[in-house]
DNA sequence: ACGGGTATGTCAGTTACTGACATCAACCGT
DNA sequence: ACGGTTGATGTCAGTAACTGACATACCCGT
């Protein structure tokens, strides 16, 4: 059905794409379709549950001696591994959202969700508050710079950049900020 | 028709009061109201678009030699100052929110927004990308965390902390993660 | 063969929202 | 004073996102 839904994403955009539709071409009812997918936003954020899980447990598998800043993200990281080798599906699904300001939304919510999970973890390390929730959230955030590089990244011939090494280089910028 | 719908979340809560609930209770009909919210949950959204210049105008004012997180933090302390008196309010809406993910969503597409601004506003004075982007979101982080923490505070009689210094206490828990 | 669990279809209902059109009052220039 | 314009509102019909209740089919261990 996922992929059923992005490829009507595509054709027609997201609006003018009725949860009926998506159904029908995946040849179910569109009562199924609500069956497994909470709302027709969440048919794009299939993977995110996996990946906010990822990062958490990146997170407490860390080296102890990492900073809390390090240490989430570290999890981000390898979160935003789990990606490696789908730029174009990213690309795609980017595209969608990007067109939509309720999957905007949706994705703001989970990227909070995996931000508060990571501040879960952190804490779990022994980081107290605000201390996680701020390593947590500016780790997320740097993943989000990291990450739309990455997508934006012109990959001509010789430089195909993975997803860490876009991270790190966000990381670098925040540091650079003090 | 704000507080008529205030007033309906607090007493049914959010999910179970109607658009045509709102509308009746502010003696208007049902169509009047979507004809100034966009949506249901915009309500409860109103004073955003004024923070958001706030805090834009604030950044933009701020003494040229202040760094770019400086800036914007400074931004975001005075878009929050517009908070100031009206803890009660903020506290009853913030409830509303914590109780209902749709609204959590738009909150955090406000914020973001909120951030996208900030990030234009050191653009204009002359911080490149990514710093500005995550200067910004950064401060705005500090703002949810600062912000928080003034919702929650207990005021038993001598210490009315204000928006500003919560503000500041988080963008020094930031400070100190580096 | 049987009983239980799980996935799916069917159908009716609610609610958020939208477009089209009518109404009405305030206001403006002559 | 009068006709016209403008802006806010009411009315009504329609679409589409969901939800609950119930029936049906399939699969698996006994």
């Amino acid at each position: 059905m996922i992929r059923a839904a992005v490829e009507l994403f595509v054709e027609r955009g997201f609006e003018q794409t009725t949860a009926g539709d998506i159904a029908e071409r995946a040849g179910v009812t569109e009562r199924t379709f609500f069956r497994h997918f909470a709302d027709k936003r969440e048919v794009l954020f299939d993977g995110s549950k996996t990946m906010e899980r990822t990062a958490y447990d990146a997170i407490l598998a860390a080296p102890a001696d990492l900073s809390p800043l390090d240490a989430a993200l570290a999890g981000v990281v390898a979160g935003g591994s789990l990606l490696e080798g789908r730029r174009d599906h990213a690309i795609r699904r980017s595209k969608i959202i990007a067109a939509n300001p309720s999957l905007q939304e949706r994705e703001l919510l989970k990227l909070a969700a995996m931000a508060d999970t990571a501040a879960e973890a952190l804490r779990t390390r022994g980081v107290a508050e605000p201390a996680a929730s701020l390593a947590a959230h500016s780790a997320v955030t740097v993943f989000q710079v990291g990450f739309a590089h990455w997508l934006s990244a012109e990959v001509p011939a010789e430089e195909p950049q993975d997803v860490a090494t876009c991270i790190a280089q966000a990381a670098a910028a925040l540091r650079a900020l003090t």
